[in-house]
DNA sequence: TTTCGCACTCTCAACGAGAGAGTGCTGAAT
DNA sequence: ATTCAGCACTCTCTCGTTGAGAGTGCGAAA
């Protein structure tokens, strides 16, 4: 209703009650009536009394009940409110940490670590965990290579910016040995190394001329191999990669379990576009990110939050990483759980570096 | 009960109608009563013949009835007997045959072309797809490459069995120039081009012998490495490679629509080794072979069935690939696809040799 | 302002009745 | 010997009812 209800508008009272009310939601996930509410909480006041708050926290949006005689259970614009306000974030306990640490062990490649993060996160919330790592808008070349496999087909190998390695298979029209690729990879490396592939693309044609002019064989096999390779690169679909966990532990959450809004969920999981832009949104926020309910604009999501953290290495964003779960989750566990994954991730790839 | 209860012992009669109930069935998915059945196939007879007749299939078992009035409806034996004796396998119209083919591009990579082979099998099935490859027995190391990236690490590079290729990072004790590595990954692949990789992980030692008497540096620098390189690889469980698709199409299935049912089929999914365990018993069988509920041994597919067929290169079996649906799936279009995508990947990959 | 009492609403589980589907058996017809 | 009509029987499913339980909202009293 009115735009700016905010917690400062109620009363001390009020907000230890809705605090209260949303532990209580979170823990048992049933809606929340007020004569439970009043035995818990410490404040002396009969159910009575309670009813009378409950309704004002229900007027300003926070609460809601799904029918006249079922107790209240908290609105997206609640749990925002205890999210951003009520929570007390609870420091992990160091066995927890080093279970992270453990997990992150630098001496893996680059995808691997993703994939150990993202099963770590969900191993350990028991909810969906997710690792994004954002296609890079300028990727360095930093070495080709040409390996000549049976009939005339030519292996490319292009490793890119420092980490990142790529593969394609290209089919020639002649067979070529190995020392004029050989040839080929060292000539190119000497003109592209440490260019961006855009600009690789981008000059291989003028390179052609010159060397046709030049008529140096090798060049010219260099000039052709890269001609091929760079078309490939351009035809595919260069996709951000993104790693989910543990999406079978959401099939637990009551609020989740029919089966079409499960199928709903998991195709999401799978076509990765909606979650991809989730997490882009999140990557420019400097910290925990957390989106709740509707709140991240996806039908699907609707009795989920993610919580997300972008991780980086040495100032500069790499990626986000989360979790995904029901609104109703552990916020006050997950929230460092995701922090501290996100920045030992971050280490763990400096490490590398 | 009688163990060679085989449809010889069953009047044609009985066979007909056994085959008209299970096409019912299929098509249907709920208990086909005798009424149904009189109706619906051509000799025409009374519900209560029928019914004699089913009760003889009964006490064969190859027909179960959930409760005394449900109709009855086909066990793993019957389905058995169905699909080897019963079942005329449909051609596949050549649309569908050309919509297999467009999807094998065999200018892909073998992971994208495993990828694709496995949602194409989901999608033009509307079940689960999958495909297999399987840890190669023997791996013969093609090419070997060093790149040297920031820090002390290095990338190696091994290219395999003139198809795969392996990236690893290893860090190393002090720092190598680009033209130090060059030398080394020629040395290495002079010597061991061509052999098998459990090969080289053995006679590493050796060399590392010889060398240490003549004293290259270029060759001594080349062994470390690679015993750096051979290390990582031990310790890497190299595990065979399996692609699903299309779990979700599974949630439509009613047989399955209980959450933890499914849960715990998605879990068997994950974990894999199940399904490797029962894919590898596929491996050898010489074409399509069908799992049928629990002949599978395997709890979670009580009430799936999986078909399968290797596929195979210049007649060497390279993996298995198949599908995953519920009993009651239409067998008679889906082992042709099976079937004739299997071939179609067998030639796809042979087009890249 | 808080609380008590009370009428009211809504859900949920249990129960029973009735319809519908299908069976097995019997005895007659072919 | 088969086949089949008839019939009693069984089981499930749906629907309406009912009563208990939980919780609310409101008015009046403290």
């Amino acid at each position: 209703m009115s735009p700016e209800t905010n917690s400062s508008q109620l009363s001390e009272r009020s907000l230890y009650l809705f605090k209260a009310l949303v532990e209580h939601f979170i823990q048992d996930g049933a809606p929340v009536g007020s004569r439970t509410l009043s035995k818990d909480s410490s404040l002396n006041l009969s159910p009575a009394t309670i009813r009378n708050v409950m309704a004002d926290l229900e007027n300003f949006g926070l609460l809601d009940s799904p029918h006249t005689s079922a107790g209240r259970v908290p609105t997206a614009k609640g749990y925002r409110l205890f999210v951003d306000s009520l929570l007390r974030v609870n420091d992990l306990n160091s066995i927890e940490v080093e279970k992270i640490a453990k997990e992150l062990d630098p001496g893996n490649d680059f995808k691997v670590l993703m994939q150990r993060t993202s099963s770590m996160l969900s191993d350990i919330t028991q909810l969906a965990g997710v690792v994004m790592l954002p296609r890079a808008e300028q990727s360095k070349l930093q070495h080709i290579e040409f390996v000549v496999l049976s009939g005339n087909r030519v292996l490319v190998i292009l490793v890119v910016n420092d980490r990142e390695v790529q593969n394609r298979i290209i089919n020639t029209s002649r067979t070529y040995s190995a020392s004029e690729l050989q040839e080929a990879s060292n000539y190119l490396n000497d003109i592209f190394a440490g260019k961006d592939l855009t600009y690789v693309r981008a000059n291989i044609l003028d390179e052609l001329e010159k060397t046709k002019e030049q008529l140096s064989q090798s060049m010219q096999t260099a000039m052709e191999m890269a001609q091929l390779a760079f078309d490939y690169e351009k035809s595919k679909v260069n996709s951000d990669e993104l790693f989910f966990s543990g999406e079978t532990n959401l099939m637990d959450i009551a609020e989740l379990c029919e089966v079409d809004k499960l199928k709903k969920l998991f195709n999401t999981f799978n076509q990765k576009r909606d979650i991809l832009h989730l997490l882009e949104q999140a990557i420019s926020a400097d910290g925990i990110q957390i989106f709740i309910g509707e709140e991240s604009g996806h039908d699907v999501l609707d009795n989920c939050s993610v919580v997300t953290s972008p991780y980086e290495v040495d100032g500069k964003i790499l990626g986000v990483l989360g979790v995904i779960g029901p609104t109703r989750m552990h916020y006050e566990r997950v929230i460092p759980i995701v922090d501290i994954t996100a920045k030992m991730l971050g280490s763990a790839l400096n490490l590398n570096n």
